[in-house]
DNA sequence: ACCTGAACACCGTTCAAGT
DNA sequence: ACCTGAACACCGTTCAAGT
């Protein structure tokens, strides 16, 4: 009440610019996303954005971030078995909500914040509880997160944009005339798995979502570190890496 | 004979322009490449390139087939788990060659070659011959095809590159002063996991290989598929999926 | 068939200037 | 402190023109 006019409330902050870059994203694809389309949406001059956000990668990084966030399962689950399983397709969840992000994940899933740290830990603690004993506990942790990030990125990456609908025709023709000869195997199995596998399908996860490839893939990385683990209660750790 | 000139024969081919691509991205980085960048290389003008080939997307999905040729191991391996873990192997050998082409993998692994699909075609048998019948059998290949590009693709991703040296000081500070209150785990290990764990490294998979977490992973991945197997052989297929 | 050359509509980022 | 505004050195791609 000191003044009569209130104090000019800065236009930007880095949460909106977060907010509309992801915005822009989703609804333009990551091509349409760019330093100039953000300040665009939001009404500013593209060199605004530098006030608040040191550059590009620090944004998208920023971006990864946010959408990954609230991701971890909550740390009371029954056993260490459920709670990865749920780790894992919480991300999955959270990448699926926001699938153009996907291919930004690799480059950016550094530790930039606190909050990064805090999932190591929580990782890290899990396994530690599940009976992992350095060094086998480094390489079980190595092995979640890139069982965590592995599919879901696959599953979600942008396929052939420009001529779609013509590469889309192209490997369809190609499936249907297969040669049984030179491909008995994929040939038998056509068209029971169409559009079903990585490499050979032609539709993105958003269209086309593998969830039981990914339960069985879930499934499948759990199984393995039951193993290991057995393996390494019952033998001296040098033997584990033969 | 015919003429006392020869026909001049093209300065460029789609292989001169790949090869020079992927030079590119190996000494000056994914960001130093562009096409532009390459028609200079080659002393051309820019549009030059679009002759022979039709965008920056399919250029890129060719270098990425082309570090990827000749991966697939000799098909008569003694047991399908020796196989899958020297494809694996072979995958990121491949990759680490070309550290820099790991970011273009996820949005370029698809079917845009003969070559792909053999390369499916091999897998699929591989996984058969191990005795996966479907519908697992096409989860089993899912699950191989993402875990031989998860791990690979994570390791070699690129950090921050603008403030590098600047964020990796931040890092380390910031874990050399963990409060081990609130990360009692991560606090405990340290330094014996310090640069080696995927969030909270600092260098690359080029400067740093995690080798050995690596192995660890390829373990993981094929006693799982071993287990699932197993309980394929022993269970109805409707149990699995629960 | 294969390349030149100009042109268009974009980029990220720096730096000085305004308020 | 926070934004405007101009400027720089880039992009990918289209299209007409040359040979």
């Amino acid at each position: 009440m000191r003044k009569t006019t209130l104090p000019q409330q800065p236009a930007l902050d880095r949460q909106r610019i977060i907010q509309t870059a992801l915005d822009l994203i989703d609804t333009q694809g990551l091509a349409g996303f760019s330093i100039r389309q953000v300040a665009k949406a939001l009404g500013v001059y593209p060199t605004a954005i530098y006030w608040h956000v040191p550059n590009l990668a620090a944004l998208q990084a920023a971006v990864v971030a946010h959408v990954q966030h609230g991701m971890m399962p909550s740390p009371d689950l029954a056993s260490w078995q459920d709670w990865l399983k749920q780790l894992l397709h919480n991300f999955r969840e959270k990448v699926k909500a926001h699938p153009n992000t996907a291919p930004l994940i690799g480059a950016h899933l550094s530790a930039n914040s606190e909050v990064d740290l805090v999932q190591v830990e929580y990782i890290l603690g899990k396994l530690q509880e599940a009976g992992f004993v350095m060094p086998a506990l480094l390489h079980a942790y190595n092995t979640v997160v890139a069982a965590m990030t592995g599919f879901t990125t696959l599953e979600f990456a942008a396929q052939p944009e420009d001529d779609m609908e013509n590469w889309q025709q192209q490997l369809q023709h190609r499936l249907d005339t297969l040669e049984s000869g030179r491909y008995p195997v994929l040939a038998s199995l056509l068209p029971g798995v169409q559009n079903q596998g990585f490499i050979f399908r032609w539709d993105n996860g958003k269209q086309q979502p593998m969830d039981t490839s990914f339960d069985h893939y879930t499934e499948t990385v759990i199984l393995g570190l039951e193993q290991l683990l057995a393996r390494q209660s019952t033998r001296p750790a040098e033997e584990i890496k033969a």
